[in-house]
DNA sequence: ACTGAAAGGTAAAAGGG
DNA sequence: CCCTTTTACCTTTCAGT
């Protein structure tokens, strides 16, 4: 399926996605070309969906950062659920759970003041939620992408 | 601080980090020497932070994402605890919270196996560790960048 | 499937307004 | 502070092995 060079090349770029072909070519001893034509089947094989600029938000005013759990009032409120917080730009993550909570949220406020409005007018006041339960981050100590081995 | 070029060249290139400085600059009506600038001074600034190849964990083995909420014997627990959780490869991003959870991790494993392997033989014999609580992310609906506004 | 060379395009630096 | 120009490097393609 993929090889030690694919997953060279793929350790390389997840690290640092603008490096160039010709670098990660010289340190694995291949041609420029051949990176190229694995970062292409890489692509079609749908293993890399593309790449992010990495930007700190607090640099941006975006100062808070909490995870927030969410119980549904039903499992089938899933769906048009979504579809509200998918409306709410401050939401950049949501995971469909099993255990403690029904969604998991991830959000970026600028401070407690958006906090409290996202969490007061715009999430409690969604029919489908029943409650929430806010877990603010104080720190980002581990940041990091799964290494392909 | 920074103006609407540089957020128009952020919020393109947080979408696609890969994106030519050319074509930010004509879609934008500047050259592409301004763009490289800007994107230079926000390097500088801190804002931007780098790019990252954005990859499917599945494609590589990596089935299962789920969360685990960690709290601890004590407060003070916290670094040591931190340091062991960093010597996990599986733990792709760590947060320090207030509420429920003392830690809140996130991790990619190949199957229940690993999880469970994961949780009962490298985290709950964590000393500073009381007790975990684990969410099983079925499906990610939401994965996105806050956008510069 | 990889290489090497060629063509086009892009980034980075320098100079001028 | 932004533009144009310039140079060097990079990506991408293609014929050849």
């Amino acid at each position: 399926m993929i090889d030690n060079l694919d997953k060279n090349i793929l350790n390389a770029l997840t690290e640092n996605a603008r490096l160039s072909y010709a670098e990660i070519a010289k340190a694995n001893r291949v041609s420029p070309a051949t990176v190229h034509v694995r970062v292409e089947k890489m692509r079609k094989a749908g293993i890399i969906t593309g790449a992010k600029l990495s930007i700190d938000p607090r640099k941006l005013g975006f100062d808070i950062c909490c995870f927030i759990g969410i119980i549904l009032r039903q499992a089938g409120d899933y769906p048009s659920a979504l579809e509200k917080l998918k409306a709410l730009p401050e939401v950049t993550e949501a995971y469909y759970t099993t255990g403690q909570y029904s969604v998991l949220i991830k959000v970026l406020v600028r401070n407690i003041d958006d906090l409290q409005k996202l969490l007061i007018e715009r999430l409690q006041v969604i029919d489908e939620i029943q409650s929430t339960e806010t877990l603010i981050s104080l720190q980002t100590p581990i940041q990091r992408t799964i290494q392909a081995t």
